[in-house]
DNA sequence: TTTGAAAAAGCTTTACA
DNA sequence: TGTAAAGCTTTTTCAAA
C-alpha cells in the first residue's frame, strides 16, 4: 500500500528515464520544474541508492541474428542436492533472465539464440550445468517487452 | 548461421550500448577505434534501421514499491473467437511484456504489481479484457533480468 | 536541497579525403 | 565511410543560500 522512500519528483524522474534513458538533465529539469543541477544531483542519488540500476539500449534481437526466444522452465533432477541453479547457469550467455518461481518448476529462464539447432545445444548445456530437467516454451511473437512499469501516473495534458 | 546485415563494428557498438546506454560517442569511439563523429553517424544509422529500438533506465522495482512479479500464462476460453489478446491487454499498465508462445497456453505475460491483492485485481482485469483463463506463476527471486544477449564476443584483454 | 555561474566534456555539423 | 576542426550544448562542480 505504501510506496516507500521515493517521493514524487524522484518517481517522475525514474519514470522519464525508464522511457528514455538518454534524456538530458536539461530536459529532465524542464519536465520536473527543477534546475539542471538539481536533477543532476537527484539522478546521481538515485543511482547511488540503486533505484536506477543501469542504462541499456534496447536491441532488435530479430534483426541482429538472434531471432529465436524461448522460456526454459527448470526442475532439479535430484531435489536433495543444494539448489544453486542460478549460479551454475550464470556463465551461459544466451540466458537473458533468470528467475526462481513458485509452482511446478523451480526456475524460469528467458533465452535467446540464433536457430533451433542452437537452442537444442543450449538446452543440453543448461541440463548439464545444473543437473535439471527442462520444459521449453518457444516464443512465437514478441508483442512488447520491458515496457516501463513504475507505478507512476503520467503527465497531465499540456 | 549467418548474422545478417550487421558488420563487426556495428555489433560492437550495439553490444556496448546494450550494456551502457549512456555511453558517450567519444568513449564508443575509443572502444571501437573510430572518431567521435564516425560512431555518431553509425549510432544514428543503427537507430534509423531500428536495430536500436530505444534506451531505458533499469529500475529497481522492488525498491520503488512494485516488488511482486509474476508470469501469467493465458488460454482463450473460446478458441473460435479471433485471437487479439495482445491488443486487448495492451492498456493494462502492469503488463511489462507480452509474448505469444507455442505450447499449452497461447500467451505469456510478465507483470509487476505492488501486492498479492493488486495481483488478484490485475488477474481479474486480464481475464475480463481478453476472455481468457489464466495460470499464474509467482516470481520468488529475480537473479538477473535483461542481460545483454547480442551474440557478440567481448573485448580482448588490454 | 536548491540555485546560478563557470569550467570541462561531449555533441553535432561542416568541409573534405 | 571516414577524419578533423569549429561552434554549440550539456554535464559537472562549486559557492552560496
Amino acid at each position: 500500500m505504501n510506496q516507500p522512500a521515493v517521493e514524487p519528483t524522484d518517481r517522475k524522474i525514474l519514470s522519464l528515464l525508464a522511457r528514455d534513458g538518454r534524456m538530458s538533465f536539461t530536459d529532465l529539469g524542464r519536465a520536473t520544474g527543477l534546475s539542471t543541477s538539481a536533477v543532476h544531483q537527484r539522478v546521481k542519488r538515485l543511482e547511488q541508492r540503486d533505484l536506477i540500476q543501469g542504462y541499456g539500449a534496447t536491441i532488435n534481437h530479430a534483426e541482429i541474428g538472434v531471432p529465436l526466444a524461448a522460456f526454459i522452465s527448470i526442475r532439479p533432477i535430484d531435489p536433495s542436492q543444494p539448489d544453486d541453479c542460478a549460479a551454475r547457469l550464470e556463465h551461459i550467455e544466451e540466458i537473458e533472465s533468470c528467475w526462481s518461481v513458485a509452482g511446478e518448476e523451480s526456475y524460469v529462464l528467458l533465452v535467446r539464440c540464433t536457430s533451433p539447432a542452437a537452442l537444442e545445444d543450449l538446452l543440453a548445456r543448461v541440463r548439464a550445468a545444473a543437473n535439471v530437467s527442462t520444459r521449453t516454451t518457444i516464443v512465437l511473437t514478441t508483442y512488447y517487452e520491458n515496457r516501463p512499469v513504475t507505478g507512476t501516473v503520467e503527465d497531465e495534458p499540456g
